[in-house]
DNA sequence: ACAGCATTGTTGGCACCGCCTACATTGACG
DNA sequence: CGTCAATGTAGGCGGTGCCAACAATGCTGT
């Protein structure tokens, strides 16, 4: 009943979204990056997208429901850019040490907001599974790291737990601090590489 | 003052709370506490605390302004920590420094919640001056413990910032994973002993 | 002593939010 | 081509933070 007349792609208003799932996860990372995550609300993304408020939903069971898929593409592309760091550096630990810290950092650096989110949600006892294995995955790759440094005798010996906790929080650690803007100005010359030494040393061999 | 007559515990229902500022502060952290950041509500701090809902407006001009006030607590307890390591401990770095991790991590996990809100205050550009001091006084502490360690030998030469920046980094990556319930169940033996160990090595003269 | 006034609380209203239920439109499949 | 699940819509509920107007209190100066 709507119309005969009125095209389609004037101003397409269709029922149908198309991929009303997908273009929610793109405008609510856009919105969490330019205005943080106190400003994303349900009802104002719906807004965005010319869709009704009820809209989202459909997709999302709840707000969280959303957060956790945004997080969990957030894993996955923090994954594959820590995996990408390997290519073209050499074997040795230190450079793949260097390699993968600098991949982190500048992850943080671009998604702030984005990795605050990760991790506030891994918090949550009741995460799901999926978000449980994509962060699973990536603290693997740390893993995988340190237990090839140990086979190649360049970083001490040790159960990983103990070996590479370490090596983690420090990652970890810095890149919440340069995202947290904590960092003073005098950092950015030398943070990376002081932290990067620092961490060689803490996990040389005995 | 208060009364040689109308006992405080007499369900006193007087137009006047009495300290209403420090009665939102201390119940709005234990509801942090207890049930998390996102059910902080300032109507609900005022039902619980039998005042109107627009009451608390009167001593926080805003929500974050509460908020602030709580993580400016929060500083100040965690200086005072952190400056009571000190006591009873030998001189050496090694102790000094093994005395503050324990007394960070320590505090951390009492208050994991009120850091998180610390520090995802501090991210904010516009916090208060006050926030500002209580956070650089105790970031001092740690300052102040490298900079002895360095004048005892114990600490490799160089700038405050290079130098101290890892070991900063590190300490609060660790308290930030505890906080976060990341850390393996086997952390809870030597992840403490081995992270204290990780800095030393770090930070030896070279 | 007491009048005046700043402080502190109260009431009510606004706009927004997340979530729920009932209903409408659509497209895919038998 | 009819049926039906998937998707989007409309409206309502209780909750929130914030604001403005009003009321009770207690301090302060005369």
């Amino acid at each position: 009943m709507t119309d005969t007349l009125t095209p389609m792609h004037t101003r397409t208003r269709r029922y149908h979204h198309g991929d009303l799932r997908a273009a929610l996860l793109t405008r609510a990372e856009d919105t969490l990056r330019e205005k943080g995550p106190a400003a994303l609300s349900l009802r104002e993304l719906a807004r965005d997208l010319g869709v009704s408020h009820a809209a989202p939903s459909r997709h999302f069971k709840d707000k969280q429901a959303l957060l956790d898929a945004l997080a969990l593409t957030g894993f996955e592309r923090l994954t594959a850019v820590l995996g990408a760091s390997r290519d073209g550096v050499g074997e040795t630990f230190a450079e793949r040490l260097d390699a993968m810290v600098r991949a982190y950092v500048g992850f943080a650096r671009e998604n702030a907001e984005l990795l605050d989110l990760m991790y506030s949600i891994k918090h949550d006892p009741e995460a799901s599974d999926a978000l449980r294995e994509a962060e699973q995955r990536w603290s693997d790759l740390v893993v995988r790291l340190i237990g090839e440094g140990q086979a190649q005798g360049q970083v001490r010996e040790g159960p990983m737990e103990r070996v590479g906790l370490p090596v983690f929080a420090t990652l970890h650690g810095y890149a919440d601090l340069a995202v947290a803007g904590m960092l003073p100005p005098e950092a950015d010359e030398h943070g990376l590489d002081d932290v990067i030494a620092f961490i060689l040393r803490g996990s040389a061999p005995a």
